[in-house]
DNA sequence: ATCCTCCCCTAC
DNA sequence: TAAGGTAGGGGAGGAT
């Protein structure tokens, strides 16, 4: 097994392994009898759970044979050789006893096994927590004091921010790892096995751990003060989103694409340079976004520790001696630092980092720096501060800054790619060309310059051929910086990088080249292109191959927006189901308020949903904690057009979800296949519009990329309507469960509103004034009740499910349905129209979907019935028919005839 | 092969 | 006390 390249380091891989693979047969391993048929688990020393299997001594002798014969080490001591502990459920003892060490489920050999190579053991991890302990990065202190501030230069510097991404949540997972302990030791609780479908992660969402537990104040449940700000109280979802900046930031990246978007269909630039030609890219971050804003309205703060965050810091007191092992402070804020400036960074605080861990860090340097200068006899630096200042959002004024940004930005450009309100890409190749190439660096300065000028913050640039390295550039011009990597310096630049500093690259895959023993791109590169894909699967393994080394073709772009969701991880604390149906009607009303925003709607809704993994209060305060993600889908034909649709659609997944309401710990609903929303009667699939500079008069131009795939064709603005050219019938999931038919729900307040003859249109509909024998006698063999009520609707809602002769669900309409068209070849004309008055009434209550699908079942019922041919004949007229008069109701109720 | 669903990962 | 959102890329595995 070669290594392509780092052979040395897989050489005393192997080694160790193969000597524990002796050890082991000399001890007189019994399971090796069967051949080898693979080296599939070469490396890998398994312990296993003594209650794996649950007693079936058979099956895992059997796996611990299957194991070995793949090339593994089975030992049955749980030694320090051990690489991967399999199990499948776990007590908390062991949880705790095991915390660095990987437990994997035997999901993870059998996959394994199946894909024929060692598949990433992450995944198959039991607990998130387990893993994350695994890598703890060298967290060390930065004793680092080089705070300089960079001009403009190329010259190569020292690297301020030599800091792993994401380190902040690790840092997270760490403490809150800690805390969980502790946790443990107090509450002894075992964790009931994780039994979730296989197809299910069985692994914790990246939210930390519980609480520590306070003695005096059990955490089982969440206090009063938590319950009251929960999402059952009154307004908490517009408070929420007032006040979330996670929130806040997403959308306007989303409006700022749209504005660019918009921008460029108006009045296109024209192509700057050739296609193909060589290209000069910048990338343009403000320094510590929220926090400069902050010192920028607070000039005396500019040379202390700052962070923006929600809490105002004045929980806890870190100048006493204290617990200052991050471990056992219950005390200690959890609110997430948005945004933090350079001087706390240089004592290790970083964004999203837990306030009371901020302070923590900082008093901790502060006393250090303290000693130090004691026995140096001299006082502490008068940069150093014991405290962090912590400052409140400021919304409006971050949204100010980042319009003057891009509005400079834009203005410079031949191209713009939003990445985020404080951060673009900008296509400068003409520019370059007009000052002249060596000028870059003087033109990012006027930009930084202009930046400054206009918002009072700084920016920091990167330049380079293409995005990663300018990218990459950028954070090495950090802070209050620019920096340019030229053709020739990228190796030179790259090969020392942490692969960590590349765009795409998080936590989990830092993690898996940390086990390879990859830490900076030159390692990476030494991966061949077919070894990066098989390890990182082929999409990511391309893009990583072609990173490390520099390269990136991507075009500077704006895609179109795809999908509209919300959702809310926070202070989510349901007692009763109606709690969480009531919290989902909402939910839903705020999507339905963005997709009007974007004038949109959506034929594909998502409900997604934290579920709690432990009982308890979260370490976080009214934080989600570790919980199991679950999601469902389902596909509609008519695009959901209110919020009653919405609500009903994502109340059924909730359903289908079948999660207690308490165990919810964050719930959202997305929707996707969005079609714009004056095209839907066309059913005109919204395109996927683009804005790029990859075409000739691409600036501006708008690709539809599924027409790509056949011909390109270029269209001149976004206000141009073609039809989209396939009309693909969608999947549509047939009813799951059995579907009860709503009571009406016609909203007779908007109907007061609408014009007069469309009131009458719709009240003719519901009340049909036809009289009503009707066909009981050929339909039914019982006589139920009349349970319609069949007079002027009540304004208050009507309690009776719609029927069909006293069928109120989908198998009771069918079973129906087949039997009366098993009754006989010639359909009677007032059973038709009882089945249309029916379906009518289905389609005003916005259940179109299952109009069709009854309408569907009819026809199923004719295509399997013992008619012949040319008997089916009568049964095909009544099916088109209906299908003919449906069309009908369905332009009431969405304004637009169904695709059948 | 290609699509769909249910996830996971990443970035800000 | 606190406001852990959101959109896109992509992979695994099953259905078609
Ligand atoms: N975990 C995070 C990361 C970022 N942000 C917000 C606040 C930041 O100011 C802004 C921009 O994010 P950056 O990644 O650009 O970080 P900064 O601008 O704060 O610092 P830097 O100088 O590293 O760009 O997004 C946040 O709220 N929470
Ligand atoms: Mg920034
Ligand atoms: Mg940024």
């Amino acid at each position: 097994m070669s290594y392509d390249g780092f052979g040395e380091y897989m050489a005393i891989k192997l080694d160790k392994q193969q000597k524990q693979h002796a050890e082991y047969l000399q001890s007189g391993g019994s399971l090796n009898q069967g051949t080898q048929k693979s080296r599939v688990l070469d490396g890998v020393t398994m312990w296993f759970d003594g209650l794996l299997g649950h007693g079936e001594g058979d099956s895992l002798l059997d796996m611990k044979r299957l194991c070995v014969e793949h090339g593994g080490v089975v030992i049955d001591m749980l030694t320090l050789n051990v690489t991967h502990i399999i199990a499948t459920h776990l007590t908390d003892r062991k949880i705790e006893l095991w915390k660095n060490r990987r437990i994997v489920d035997p999901a993870w050999i059998h996959e394994s096994l199946k894909a024929g190579r060692l598949l990433p053991w992450q995944r198959y991890g039991l607990i998130q927590k387990s893993r994350a302990s695994l890598f703890v990065p060298v967290l060390a202190q930065r004793a680092s004091t080089s705070g300089t501030v960079s001009s403009a230069s190329s010259a190569p510097r020292q690297n301020e921010t030599n800091v792993d991404t994401g380190a902040a949540a690790l840092d997270r997972i760490e403490q809150e790892a800690a805390q969980f302990k502790q946790s443990v030791l107090q509450s002894g609780k075992p964790h009931s096995p994780s039994k979730g479908r296989t197809s299910r992660s069985m692994e914790a969402t990246r939210y930390g751990a519980p609480k520590l537990q306070d003695p005096n104040q059990p955490n089982r449940e969440s206090s009063d003060f938590a319950m009251k700000n929960s999402a059952t109280s009154a307004g908490f979802l517009t408070k929420y989103y007032e006040s979330s900046r996670l929130s806040k930031i997403s959308n306007w990246k989303s409006d700022l694409r749209d504005f660019v978007v918009q921008l460029q269909s108006e009045s296109p630039k024209p192509a700057a340079t050739k296609p193909g030609s060589l290209k000069t890219i910048m990338h343009i971050d403000m320094d510590c976004f929220f926090a400069s804003v902050a010192i920028r309205e607070r000039p005396e703060l500019k040379n202390k520790p700052v962070v923006v965050c929600h809490s105002r810091g004045t929980g806890a007191e870190f100048n006493e001696a204290g617990p200052q092992d991050g471990s056992s402070n219950t005390n200690m804020s959890t609110s997430e630092i948005a945004s933090c400036n350079y001087i706390a960074r240089r004592h290790g605080v970083k964004n999203g980092m837990f306030l009371g861990k901020a302070q923590q860090l900082v008093s901790q340097y502060y006393q250090q720096q303290q000693q130090l200068a004691n026995s140096e006899g001299r006082k502490v630096d008068e940069e150093c501060h014991p405290t962090v200042s912590c400052v409140p959002y400021d919304f409006e004024k971050y949204d100010q800054v980042s319009k003057a940004l891009y509005k400079i930005l834009y203005e410079m450009g031949d191209a713009l790619m939003v990445v985020s309100c404080d951060e673009a890409y900008i296509d400068v190749s003409s520019k370059v060309l007009e000052r002249g190439v060596g000028q870059e660096l003087i033109l990012a300065e006027k930009i930084r310059e202009d930046v400054f000028l206009a918002t009072g913050c700084t920016a920091s640039v990167g330049i380079g051929e293409n995005m990663v390295i300018a990218r990459v550039a950028t954070k090495k011009a950090k802070p209050n910086g620019a920096f340019m990597i030229s053709g020739d310096q990228v190796e030179q630049e790259f090969s020392s990088l942490s692969v960590g500093d590349l765009p795409g690259v998080g936590y989990v895959l830092k993690a898996q080249m940390d086990d390879l023993g990859i830490r900076t791109c030159k390692d990476l590169s030494l991966l061949s292109a077919a070894k990066c894909k098989e390890k990182f699967g082929d999409a990511v393994g391309l893009k990583l191959y072609q990173f490390c080394r520099g390269i990136d073709n991507r075009p500077l772009e704006n895609k179109s927006r795809q999908t509209v969701g919300a959702e809310v991880n926070w202070g989510v604390r349901f007692q009763t189901t109606e709690e969480a149906q009531t919290f989902i009607r909402e939910l839903s009303a705020e999507v339905c308020t963005r997709l009007d925003k974007s004038g949109v709607q959506g034929k594909h809704i998502t409900l997604k949903l934290k579920k709690k993994l432990y009982d308890g209060e979260p370490h976080k305060f009214l934080g989600c904690g570790p919980c199991t993600d679950m999601s469902k889908s389902k596909s509609v034909e008519m695009p959901i057009a209110n919020v009653a649709q919405m609500a009903k659609e994502a109340l059924a997944l909730f359903r289908d979800l079948n999660v207690a309401a308490p165990d919810v710990r964050g719930v959202g609903i997305h929707v996707s296949k969005l079609v714009n929303k004056g095209a839907a009667s066309k059913g005109q699939t919204m395109l996927r519009f683009t804005s790029s500079d990859t075409k000739p008069a691409s600036f501006g131009s708008v690709r539809d990329e599924e027409e790509d795939k056949s011909k390109s064709k270029s269209m001149s603005n976004l206000a141009d309507e073609t039809d989209f050219p396939v009309a693909k019938k969608p999947r549509v999931s047939a009813p799951s469960a059995d579907t009860l038919f709503p009571a009406s729900q016609i909203d007779w307040s908007i109907l007061e509103h609408l014009p007069p003859d469309i009131q009458a249109e719709i009240l003719a509909l519901r009340n049909p004034s036809q009289p009503e024998p009707l066909a009981e006698k050929a339909l039914d063999k019982v006589n139920e009740p009349e349970q319609h009520p069949r007079n002027i609707p009540n304004l208050k809602h009507e309690l009776e499910p719609l029927n069909l002769i006293g069928r109120t669900t989908f198998s009771e309409v069918s079973a129906l349905l087949k039997d009366w068209v098993a009754s006989t070849h010639s359909p009677q004309l007032q059973d038709a129209l009882q089945l249309r008055e029916f379906l009518k009434a289905l389609t005003l209550n916005w259940e179109g979907e299952l109009c069709l699908n009854v309408i569907r079942q009819l026809g199923r019922a004719v295509d399997g019935s013992r008619w012949k041919r040319d008997e089916k004949e009568g049964w095909m007229k009544v099916v088109s028919v209906l299908k003919e008069d449906i069309g009908t109701y369905f332009e009431v109720t969405y304004g637009s005839r169904p695709k059948m």
